[in-house]
DNA sequence: TGCGTGCGTTACCGGTCAGTAACATTAGAA
DNA sequence: TTCTAATGTTACTGACCGGTAACGCACGCA
């Protein structure tokens, strides 16, 4: 992911084959904000685990603040690429988008726990993290984060009113303490051996009782 | 709580009836960690919103490392006191206990944002929004959290139990979900107006369902 | 051939962090 | 009155933080 490789005309003075400065500081910060949150990482860590140093740090990134944003705003986006994959295929089917939704929700912490990111473990919802780091007087790290789970909520609110519940907004929400729920767990508990693993059957349950 | 007043044989040259230093450090600590985060709070912060400074901190704690510890402790055994207070009432009725509790969860925003604390949000779980700052090296802290989210996915189970559940581990897991949820969604939604409005009608759904 | 670009390197700034040393002050207890 | 425990005050250390200045170098394009 956002792997730009320096080759062609707009890559000069640089190793071919090898992604350019920026994508590797900034792929680089996204597994380590996520595995060690966001105040414990220090711009020369990044710098320095992406095989550069931290003037080059501050050749593509303004400031620390304008990474974070950009971190959390790719997070945001492979979400909801989670999302539209997870109920794409039951497209029309409201009540069984949301049965694949959380079916799908066990497999988020695999897909955490290999390729993109170094954790072993899943670290929970980087945004709800980022919630607990960013200092209450940055408007714009908030706004970010609050706009994001408000449309979360939306979207269920919205699948639970195409599905027929007699109550949406109470199905809507109902189904997003769980998910919340089951990301919060799994910072304490190792990936799916805490209570996450009861959420694919709770939400059904859920369903089943608004639907009925 | 947690309030010695300095008078009688053991407190000389202080002002009496003012708390003790420590006492005053430990109840200001708790408010700032809570509020900003533990990370977001340095030792001299504390001292000087204590109204006393940071050799006096280091002569109540051994390390600031100490002072967290026994901020969760603090926090996990008001937890527990809570949720004795919230299910007593029912006794020997562990269905009613379990709607009890959830009633009385949205009772918590109200009581953090009041006295005690200086909040005027809920800011979550203290010990959930610990476990996204704890580098992942330090045992001790570590423990707490885990040891506390264990004893409340134990408890919830052993609700569920005594409720005749068909599977207790089931319905434990999943209020615990609801629960988890409903602490995180109050970090993004001031108080009580996000999802966490929903979760005592949700509770009684994933009751009814696994009882009948 | 020369220029510009992407990047590396070193050194630095002011600020804050956790933690310590040394000394002064207060007031109660003996 | 003297001793002592609790607290205040100032100054310091070494490490790290986010961020900047200045310089060098290698490459590809014009």
């Amino acid at each position: 992911m956002n792997v730009r490789v320096s080759a062609g005309p707009a890559a000069k003075g640089a190793v071919p084959g090898r992604p350019r400065v920026r994508d590797r500081i900034f792929d680089t910060a996204c597994e380590l904000f996520y595995r060690h949150g966001i105040r414990a990482v220090g711009v020369d860590a990044i710098a320095s685990e992406a095989g550069t140093n931290k003037m080059s740090f501050y050749r593509s990134f303004p400031s620390k603040d304008d990474l974070v944003a950009e971190y959390l705003r790719d997070q945001e986006k492979e979400y909801w690429a989670w999302w539209d994959g997870a109920v794409v295929a039951d497209a029309g089917h409201p009540r069984r988008q949301i049965e694949a939704l959380f079916d799908a929700f066990l497999d988020l912490a695999r897909i955490r726990a290999s390729s993109d990111c170094g954790c072993k473990v899943s670290r929970g919802c980087p945004l709800g993290n980022a919630a607990v780091e960013i200092p209450e007087d940055n408007q714009t790290l908030g706004e970010i984060v609050h706009s994001y789970k408000s449309e979360i909520r939306k979207r269920l609110r919205k699948l639970a009113r195409e599905a027929g519940a007699r109550e949406p907004e109470a199905l809507g929400d109902a189904l997003m303490l769980l998910m919340e729920g089951g990301y919060q767990t799994r910072l304490t508990f190792p990936n799916n051996t805490g209570p996450v693993a009861a959420i694919a059957k709770a939400a059904r349950v859920l369903v089943d009782a608004h639907l009925n």
